[in-house]
DNA sequence: ATGACAGTACTGACCAGTCAGTACTAAGTT
DNA sequence: AACTTAGTACTGACTGGTCAGTACTGTCAT
């Protein structure tokens, strides 16, 4: 009669999925661990078992959803030659990405800002990582002759704090849909650096 | 012989400069009152009698410094011709300010994102109200023929963000140099929507 | 008989917010 | 000139709720 594994998904990913709809809704200081509890249905004690304390649980997500990111990325472009249209093909599948999974975006580029010194670290870890991949294209881009050189360090964090910005505003209100960031946002980009397909 | 007003600056610039201080440094959560108090020199009961609590202080500091931006903006396009000449200056003036005001920038670039409930309304009001600022001088230049017909919508947050971006990182870095900049940044955006000068 | 949990009562540090009281000034009253 | 009265600005010890983290017991599977 005891129900026996009613839900065959580990404990752990329960523990994570529950934590990401909350606190990607919430915040991190507005979520409390109880609230994780009741969603996960799982017990206050199991989430010590498989996570030291509430901040390293925020920043596994916060890990989880930049490796996809950038694992995505890595992806799109393996197939491509060097040069600009492997920066293009990156930010679709970037962009792609993001807008396939809202909550997770959410927690990245809106909830895991603005926390104490500890995430400020993880924060800019992440930031780093992306700007140096794109960084890294628009060097090959440079190099091979596809658009002039600029300075490309500039670049890559201005491109993602366009992407981010545009992401977060759609999180929020729904708008500009997916077809329009996608028509609009993408030649910004490319214009930015002198390039048109 | 007595003392007689020590320092000149009122009760209530002394909480709003302590608190900018330190809200900017190390954010809502871990910003304790105690810490303004002490920075301050004053008195716990005196930040209650100036603010009604704890958010609302924050708030003021960001909408203080929202104001400021804004009003530059204003004042640099005021004796310029419509076009894209004006959202040229505008762009100069924001990115001078947020130069010469590094804490207050980090405060609403960076502290102010992530936090409750509360707080995202008054960080969409901010943003939107530049948006919409950014909005307007691009839709001259469209009309007056400076630039082409661009979705002035996206434009406007990608470049906000393309900003932010770069100048939170210039604030925890002190890299890229202002005038790096200014000579990247500046040209970047403008090429992004066609424009050449 | 050990690992992987469920369940839950409990602790205690932390800190925003309170409030009774002080200090000083200024206007009105006699 | 002496004296209330009132209002404003400010003090700082204290409180009370919150919540991350703990502790411990029980259960089931392997």
């Amino acid at each position: 009669m005891t129900e026996k594994s009613p839900d065959p998904r580990s404990t752990r990913d329960r523990i994570l999925d529950a934590a990401m709809n909350i606190f990607s809704a919430k915040g991190f200081h507005d979520t409390k661990l109880d609230e994780i509890v009741a969603e996960a249905s799982i017990s206050k004690g199991s989430i010590y078992f498989h996570f030291p304390n509430k901040e390293k649980l925020f920043i596994s997500l916060v890990d989880q959803f930049a490796d996809v990111i950038e694992r995505r990325a890595r992806e799109a472009i393996e197939d491509e030659a060097p040069g600009m249209d492997r920066v293009r093909v990156a930010l679709e599948a970037v962009l792609e990405t993001f807008a396939k999974y809202r909550r997770p975006a959410k927690l990245l580029l809106v909830q895991a800002v603005g926390l104490g010194a500890v995430f400020e670290r993880k924060r800019m870890e992440v930031t780093d990582r992306f700007a140096l991949l794109i960084q890294t294209y628009l060097d090959e881009a440079v190099a091979d002759g596809s658009i002039a050189p600029v300075n490309t360090h500039i670049v890559a964090h201005a491109w993602m704090g366009a992407i981010y910005s545009v992401v977060i505003q759609w999180v929020y209100t729904g708008e500009p849909s997916r077809d329009e960031i996608m028509e609009a946002l993408l030649p910004l980009l490319l214009k930015s650096v002198g390039y048109q397909d």
